[in-house]
DNA sequence: GAGCACAAACTGTGATCACAGGCTAGAGCC
DNA sequence: GGCTCTAGCCTGTGATCACAGTTTGTGCTC
């Protein structure tokens, strides 16, 4: 099974997944912290401490408690009411506001793709929508995520706007840990290609206003399946 | 004249405009920078360095490098090369990414606040922009910025969405320190307030897809006049 | 007078310490 | 036996120091 850090690892801002000695340690940490949220390493609700972490990753509390920090900014952690950092737990209420506007902006950017998207890239984003399908027939959850993914990062990279890249992917960090947690503890069912298929279809054609609409409905659908397993 | 950073306090997350002594220092540091690089107090380009905002702020370096490092990940400040922190020079392509994320972002907020707002909160809109006229009449440009600042706001926050009004703080942060400092110094024209208008008369009607039109027209009507000021 | 080199003064970063507040577990008392 | 208070541990936070890298400015040399 693919390693879902090394998957997620296309997924960040950073390239090389924040591994580059070169860089300073906060963002290293920061790289690597996220991941771990996006794969979910952490339990919605789980107090992380930093000097804790600070162990686990064999450097002092500053690297930490930085990028602690501005995964608070992300709203990827929150601080309660005693000043603990902890994991949010994400309400049904919560994750549809999410899901609105992931409507939005995943939508917008699948408009623009539309017309920057090569046959290559198109043909390799038919790769990896195959690929998912394989991962769902052989039950391997991590690897239909992470290509899941990779699918949709892929397209909204196309769209070439930075801004509107970096706010998409701020809402799946948010979103990301409590789903990929409860996607392999509860199991979250792995859904079939036919919207991927038509986000293709659609890209194929240059149809943006087809891809825009693609998408969302391929996020409005899978909002119900996942709304179902939260507690609250 | 009104304090650009006192009434743009209504516009922050955080309540007092985080000037609570009960809340850690480094959250208060994060909000007075904020809203002095939204009011324009900061040139683009500029290199701010923690130890000397540090000693203009009388506290030690901690508090001021946590919260550099949270607007850095807001994309409000940036680190350069040599690893200093500045306020980011936006091209013009760089505003039109963010204009573009603004009209999708704003108008599903118009849309959606058109269902929320009362009569009440209407008026004072519209107390608003008869402010920002009288503002444009007697060339107060700060004045008409914090009365237009707190017209979109009111409107987004009526959205109930918290997701999608971080979202959108978070853009007008970006753009803020280029926009607001532009403003003040090589005097963008204030505009008339018709467009404001047209979105009262379609937030009075509870017509949320004429709200989303209005809004969307408002911002992009707006970008020629701003990205022509932009020197790249 | 122009160019180069060295030194001083910055820069952010990592580490460490002290401290106040909250939580918990255990001991002592009723 | 059950309740209460206290002591200890854990939390994040602020402050301070050392260090490496870069920039800047000055003085010396050619």
């Amino acid at each position: 099974m693919t390693d879902p850090v090394v998957a997620l690892s296309a997924f960040s801002t950073i390239p090389d997944g924040g591994l580059d000695d070169s860089e300073p340690m906060n963002g290293r940490v920061y790289a690597t912290l996220r991941a771990q949220l996006m794969s979910g390493a952490f339990e919605p609700g789980e107090v992380v401490s930093i000097r804790s972490l600070a162990e686990k990753l064999g450097t002092s509390t500053m690297p930490v408690r930085e990028a602690l920090h501005r995964l608070i900014g992300d709203r990827a952690l929150e601080t309660r009411a005693n000043r603990t950092i902890a994991v949010p737990l994400i309400s049904r209420a919560g994750f549809r506001a999410i899901a609105e506007v992931r409507v939005a902006l995943e939508g917008l950017a699948a408009e623009r793709a539309a017309k920057h998207l090569s046959e290559a890239e198109i043909d390799r984003l038919d790769a990896l929508t195959q690929g998912m399908a394989e991962a769902a027939r052989l039950n391997e959850p991590q690897r239909y995520l992470a290509l899941n993914t990779d699918f949709h990062h892929s397209i909204y990279r196309a769209a070439q706007n930075p801004v509107l890249l970096d706010l998409i992917e701020k809402l799946w960090v948010q979103a990301g840990p409590q789903f990929n947690f409860l996607f392999h503890t509860v199991g979250v069912p792995m859904r079939t290609i036919a919207p991927h298929e038509a986000i293709i279809a659609a890209l194929r054609a240059g149809d943006g206003a087809g891809a825009r609409q693609s998408v969302q409905r391929d996020i409005s659908e899978s909002i119900p399946d996942i709304v179902e397993t939260l507690p609250v």
